[in-house]
DNA sequence: GTTGTGCCTGACAACGATGTCATGGAACAT
DNA sequence: ATGTTCCATGACATCGTTGTCAGGCACAAC
């Protein structure tokens, strides 16, 4: 044999090793050609790609990154309330094409609503050494990531800002949805309206609640005299608590419910009340089929795409070496109106 | 200094040579430790631990698969139609409550109904070194993957089977469902059905449609009598398509959809021609609020859940060392009665 | 006192690639 | 003919870790 390498490929991959050897070159030749390097003649680049495909070679991309200079895996870590969510799978989508085009992949995990998950899932992508993190926090605060951010890991954070740690972040006005909604239903006349709402503990839903009751408050609604549901997390607990609201003795006119299953369990207790033509509802989170329903469902539509699309950019800045002071963006929410948010008081 | 290391951890991460500098101990101690291997004393492995924290060390998990027996990088690739499809979140979903159990981490991509996309796609995993793969089929053939999957690459295919290679899938009994729907509305005295369906290029497609059609013939009705409409890949294309359909001279009183948003623009047509009441429906794929429509949708469920937890079952015993023979695994469909389907004819 | 048996421990090579640098030859200038 | 420059190329160290193996120490047995 005239190979300087062993040229059998065993059983598993081949290595730079194997295909240099079926080439008759060296490996920093196979590396160089492989990474498109100039500094290759014409003949012997050919050479190598023929040998390359003859074993169905492939770039080891880990072991690559391991002496790069930059170290970079071309991977990064997305965090998200739950793969299975249409809002987060909207998030995940955005940033999944504009990540693409630069050759990152993409390692998504759900969070659960667990505070404990949000590090574990974190550690387990800084093991594998991610480019970068996309992160829905929930957990008290995020100081926990500092060390690694202040190592210049790109971190931008989603859907909420983070606590105990500067960074970007990408955010709904979410203060000024709960206000629009507010203001539509005030536009229509009524005076005795309803919040419905999430757990507090989320940020969100606390930001919409406020910019929903201060809009009430600068058009003269008593603000405490407006019936606040909290700490509905499904659509069976909205639901009873949207029956038990429509049977007091004064019932409101309007719902605002805080959150996509908030708005079905209200639409479902309307619906069993025959009340669904009478009581006006606007509902933050858009979803399919909204226009649909009888009557169509007024809301206030978050733009996940945009969200995405901007946490990409943001992220791809922050790699490519954007060292500007952390600032958090935020993307205009959208009303609507279909139907049910039109309704006027009887 | 008595260190045998560099202690300086200049502005990178710490590696291990740091911490067992700082230890004052070997490196392959620290492995040791990191690892939870035995042989390592009580008092040194807390002097470690102890080290590893104040440095907030983390193990680099692609160095270490670099020269671990086996290879293993406890991550693997995901391949989905979309990762913002409702159904392909579900699947994503239980694969990672399945895998997360196991350290494994998931890369998720899109396909968007793009053959090249797919082999662009394995080919990035497959530089990621994953340890296994589940895909959907797109492309013609998966005959490329042949390589690799002979290297003994755990590899599992979902929601349709792959052609030119012999592996493990996980699929819906899409004829099986076709044929429900088709006994469903038989029952019900319809004589008279029609089928709209996704184009032809897609397998399930196919299937769903040679479910119905059979089970008709089954029971006498001239299956070259059905209207049958196909191409349909959206909303508009199928509420066009529907609303042409019940405008004929002898038009159907039982309508089949083979797919989600053809059952979203044949429900628009029916609302909008008022014949949601008077024309059955039974649609392929369960939705969200289906049961919140006037009337509510019957439709064939399928679990994505299970197709996922199946999925991840096959490839952890695969990736576990399972060397039967491939096979297909088949998850039933389930019919859902909401009202739509069980419309008499006039 | 010698030998054996464990248990901890660390030196060293290796995993598959890339960065650095030296080398050899062709092409060109003198 | 000699010196200079440039290009293509490969030897070698190295990235951060794990596998192998040998050494050292304590303790028990002879």
């Amino acid at each position: 044999m005239s190979n300087r390498y062993q040229s059998e490929v065993a059983n598993g991959r081949p290595t730079m090793r194997h295909v240099a050897a079926l080439a008759g070159v060296g490996i920093k030749t196979v590396s160089r050609v492989m990474n498109d390097e100039p500094g290759v003649s014409e003949a012997t680049r050919r050479r190598v790609l023929g040998a390359s495909q003859q074993l169905n070679y492939q770039l080891d991309m880990a072991a690559g990154s391991l002496r790069r200079t930059g170290r970079r895996t071309l991977s990064i870590g997305l965090v998200l309330p739950s793969v299975s969510n249409p809002f987060s799978g909207e998030i995940h989508r955005a940033l999944e094409d504009a990540l693409a085009a630069r050759g990152i992949a993409v390692f998504a995990a759900s969070l659960d609503d667990d505070p404990q998950r949000e590090k574990a899932l974190v550690a387990a992508f800084l093991g594998r050494r991610v480019d970068g993190l996309v992160l829905t926090p929930i957990a008290k605060s995020q100081a926990y990531v500092i060390p690694e951010h202040s190592r210049d890991l790109p971190m931008v954070f989603i859907d909420r800002e983070p606590v105990g740690i500067e960074a970007d972040a990408v955010v709904t006005d979410n203060a000024v949805g709960g206000a629009k909604a507010a203001a539509h239903l005030l536009a229509r006349g009524h005076r005795k309206l309803a919040y419905l709402g999430d757990r507090t503990e989320i940020q969100t839903a606390r930001e919409r609640r406020r910019g929903f009751l201060e809009e009430l408050g600068r058009a003269g609604v008593a603000t405490s005299a407006v019936p606040v549901r909290e700490g509905l997390h499904d659509e069976e607990s909205a639901r009873l608590a949207a029956r038990e609201l429509l049977a007091s003795d004064d019932p409101p006119t309007a719902i605002f419910s805080s959150q996509n299953l908030i708005t079905f369990g209200v639409m479902r207790a309307l619906k069993e009340l025959g009340a669904n033509k009478r009581v006006a509802l606007v509902g933050f989170d858009d979803f399919t089929l909204a226009d649909m329903m009888e009557p169509g469902i007024t809301v206030i539509a978050q733009h996940p795409e945009r969200i995405g699309k901007l946490a990409a950019e943001r992220l791809l800045a922050r790699i490519d070496g954007d060292r500007t002071a952390p600032a958090t963006y935020v993307v205009p929410s959208e009303l609507i109106a279909r139907g049910s948010g039109e309704i006027a008081p009887a």
